[in-house]
DNA sequence: TCTGGGGTCCTAGGACCC
DNA sequence: TCTGGGGTCCTAGGACCC
């Protein structure tokens, strides 16, 4: 008989938060906050610099500054948001995705430190490597989480996989200090809901018999792929509970939210998911945007709006040749000041990855869009990728296109930039 | 002083082809 | 005065996730 499929699903306990913790350890049970805008934090330590100029106030020296003076959400000002925040600040109902502003308000002493990717890509890297040098089969769900595939470990199935559970995070916090919540389960649908049972630091095992008793009793929203919208609509109906979904007629959910997502609703409320895991994946896209300091208009600020177009264009391109991939479709986004968003996209006849060539096709997109508005984000995607050893074996055999050779990068930034 | 930046996937209509 | 039925590609928008 074959083993029963087992999945984890793991992510890092407030990860960002928790390296920044790691590096100023002066700062543990503090709220701390992560996030912002550059420029935003650059006026902030530049404040803090005139008023305390005997301290060492560049960034990799913060640990040195008195507790006193380190940088306080309230000396903030700007559009960032917070990425991350510690469980000390989350207390005071500051958590990711909101407002930097917003949350001064709710805790204004919270301190607030800028995020530093660089860092916690290295920390990432690490805890995926002593997990797959203890279960190979993982899925990359972003720096912080992933899915395992306990099935086939050794000690994977015991006490329903608790055990390498358990044995996982220990490693994972004898090589790098952090911690990490865990579940197990049949799929990865119900892994993932596990994982946020016993947070932080823990561990919860769920077996397709406690559907009825842990699942659903919690609302519909935890299910991974119902957000906002669905939540609401489906409240419309009363159903909030993932058991008052479960007790839906599958046909009934079909006719109501669509035959596809209707009956993955059904599925999912049964704790029904096939999906494996995905070991490897090819990105379908590669884009940069940004959000100004201040909303941009096409006509005022000509100038400035025509250099961070220019700018994303070459990031863009620097992006897609240090991942050595071409791509054909070419678009702009853009956000007006009442964020409402529009996209267009145009598929050129050839494979592109140089910034010349980005920047006119996207050129042309920008002119079929109302530019009467002021705008408050920019953004440049190139998709339709193919690998760049691909299309130039490829395009050799067809004699189309020659090949375009690698072009310079006209930013250190993404010169240096891993991964 | 509300609301970042990077993605994926789905839907739906029209073009175009057989 | 009648116009099918697939399939694929392109484009725009939107939901959702980390």
């Amino acid at each position: 008989m074959s083993p029963m499929r087992r999945i984890a699903h793991l992510d890092i306990d407030a990860f960002y938060a928790s390296v920044e913790l790691l590096r100023y350890p002066q700062l543990k049970g503090l709220p701390v906050v992560i996030g912002g805008g550059r420029r935003g934090i650059d006026d902030m330590l530049s404040r803090l610099r005139q008023a305390q100029p005997d301290y060492p106030w560049s960034q990799d020296k913060l640990h040195e500054i008195p507790l006193d003076f380190f940088p306080r959400i309230s000396g903030y000002s700007g559009r960032g948001v917070i990425t991350t925040a510690t469980y000390a600040a989350r207390q005071f109902g500051v958590g990711s995705a909101m407002g930097v502003m917003k949350a001064a308000k709710l805790c204004p002493d919270a301190l607030l430190l800028p995020v530093d990717f660089e860092q916690y890509r290295h920390y990432s890297q690490r805890f995926k490597a002593i997990i797959t040098d203890i279960a190979p089969r993982i899925e990359n769900r972003g720096v912080d989480e992933v899915y395992i595939d306990f099935t086939e470990v050794p000690g994977g199935q015991r006490e329903g996989g608790r055990v390498l559970a358990r044995l996982i995070q220990k490693a994972i916090f004898e090589d790098t200090g952090l911690t990490c919540s865990v579940g197990v389960a049949p799929n990865k649908l119900l892994a993932k809901m596990a994982s946020e049972f016993n947070k932080p630091n823990g561990i919860s095992i769920v077996h397709i018999d406690d559907l009825e008793t842990m699942i659903w009793p919690l609302p519909c929203r935890k299910i991974n792929g119902i957000g906002p919208k669905a939540e609401a609509k489906l409240a419309t109906h009363h159903i909030h509970t993932i058991g008052e979904l479960a007790q839906r007629d599958r046909v009934w959910l079909m006719q109501h939210f669509g035959k596809s997502y209707g009956a993955w609703l059904h599925d999912a409320a049964h704790g029904k998911d096939d999906r494996a895991i995905e070991t490897s994946s090819e990105p379908v896209s590669i884009s940069r945007e940004t959000t100004f300091e201040r909303d941009l208009h096409a006509v005022h600020d000509r100038e400035a709006l025509s250099a961070i177009f220019t700018r994303l264009c070459e990031q863009v391109a620097a992006d897609l040749q240090r991942k050595g991939y071409v791509g054909k479709t070419i678009g702009i986004k853009l956000r007006y000041d009442n964020f409402q968003s529009v996209t267009r996209d145009q598929t050129l006849s050839t494979y592109a990855n140089q910034a010349h060539a980005i920047r006119a096709a996207a050129g042309q997109s920008l002119k079929r869009v109302d530019l009467s508005r002021r705008l408050r984000l920019l953004g440049v995607r190139v998709g339709s990728l193919m690998k760049l050893a691909d299309w130039q074996a490829q395009s050799s055999q067809t004699e189309e296109s020659p090949p375009q050779p690698y072009t310079e990068s006209l930013f250190r930034d993404d010169l240096h930039r891993k991964q």
